[in-house]
DNA sequence: CTTGCTTCTACAGTGACTGGAGATTGTAGG
DNA sequence: CCTACAATCTCCAGTCACTGTAGAAGCAAG
């Protein structure tokens, strides 16, 4: 099985399979004579466990942690526990503050009257002083496919936000 | 005021500060002759503004067309609405996912015997093939102070994960 | 004068990929 | 056999939103 097989049958990306090799969570496959990865279907196994475990929301240092007890089926499985009910614990507390961030933004989206930006809640709201003490680790508009919210920030004129980060200093002040 | 004195008054890192300053999301502050930086309370409240749309989870770019339209008060606030309404979408989509993967990880923490690695449950159900449809954007054990969940991954053998990503390669296959 | 704090610049690192350049290999059709 | 095109290869830079470090300089108090 090539690369591109083992892509599609576990849908994962081929530089994605090549960046799990590089990290060490894949095994290293055999190649070709002409250089290309050979995979096996113990390979598929494996991939299909670090997708499933991304998937769960688990980190690549907890999969690699995962993939080395799973390997030992004697053992006593109070680690593997350890780390998914400390993973859960995680999850739920994000699920607290992104019920609370909700909350929030539906408010203020409720309540704007849809006049001028003088009088817009949803300004109003941001600019108020640092207020209640929802702390959030959110990482923000990742977005990706499900949404259709492109174009809104980035098509003012950022637009040519091109390459390096410290050219973006097209800064313009109010 | 100075850069510490802001950074105290919006609970914000120094180093946060400057780098809003570089990518322009902040004006350049004026500097005293040994080259200091000195704020206003204008820089204040717009470091607040900016600190209160990251943490209602707005990204950068966002928050930039958000300081856009606060400077032009008798504009139509349309369009912050729309980048208001549509990061709500985004954050009550999050949640469904975020919901769905609490419940899996729940499941399979409740129905493990804790017995040994060949029965447990929580690796079996990580290992089962690609299954449920469940694609999840969540970015994950960004944990942070609140929780205490660390050493379980790191602490195996990884702890000398020192620096380059590239040397990570002390791969062990199973 | 010395100690210790703050601030400065410049740059590398994080996590988990993603994308592109440029080269090579494999395969199917003409 | 030649040509097109797809698949694969390596290498490296970019993403996002910061965070941390090194090494130098400034500043106030004892």
């Amino acid at each position: 099985m090539k690369i591109g097989e083992l892509s599609r049958s576990t849908d994962t990306k081929v530089t994605t399979i090549r960046f799990y090799e590089e990290i060490g969570l894949l095994n290293r496959p055999a190649r070709t004579a002409s250089g290309r990865r050979t995979y096996t279907t113990g390979d598929v196994e494996r991939l299909n466990f670090v997708r499933n475990g991304r998937r769960l929301g688990f980190s690549i240092e907890e999969i690699r942690s995962l993939i080395a007890l799973a390997s030992e089926p004697n053992r006593d499985c109070g680690e593997a526990m350890t780390i998914a009910s400390c993973h859960l614990a995680a999850v739920e507390e994000r699920l607290e503050q992104l019920t609370a961030l909700r909350d929030e933004l539906a408010v203020m989206s409720r309540d704007c009257d849809r006049q001028r930006i003088a009088d817009c809640r949803v300004i109003h709201t941001i600019a108020r002083p640092v207020g209640s003490p929802i702390s959030i680790g959110l990482s923000p508009a990742r977005a990706g496919r499900a949404m259709s919210c492109e174009g809104h920030a980035t098509a003012r004129e950022a637009s040519s936000a091109a390459s390096s980060r410290l050219r973006r200093s097209a800064f313009r002040s109010e």
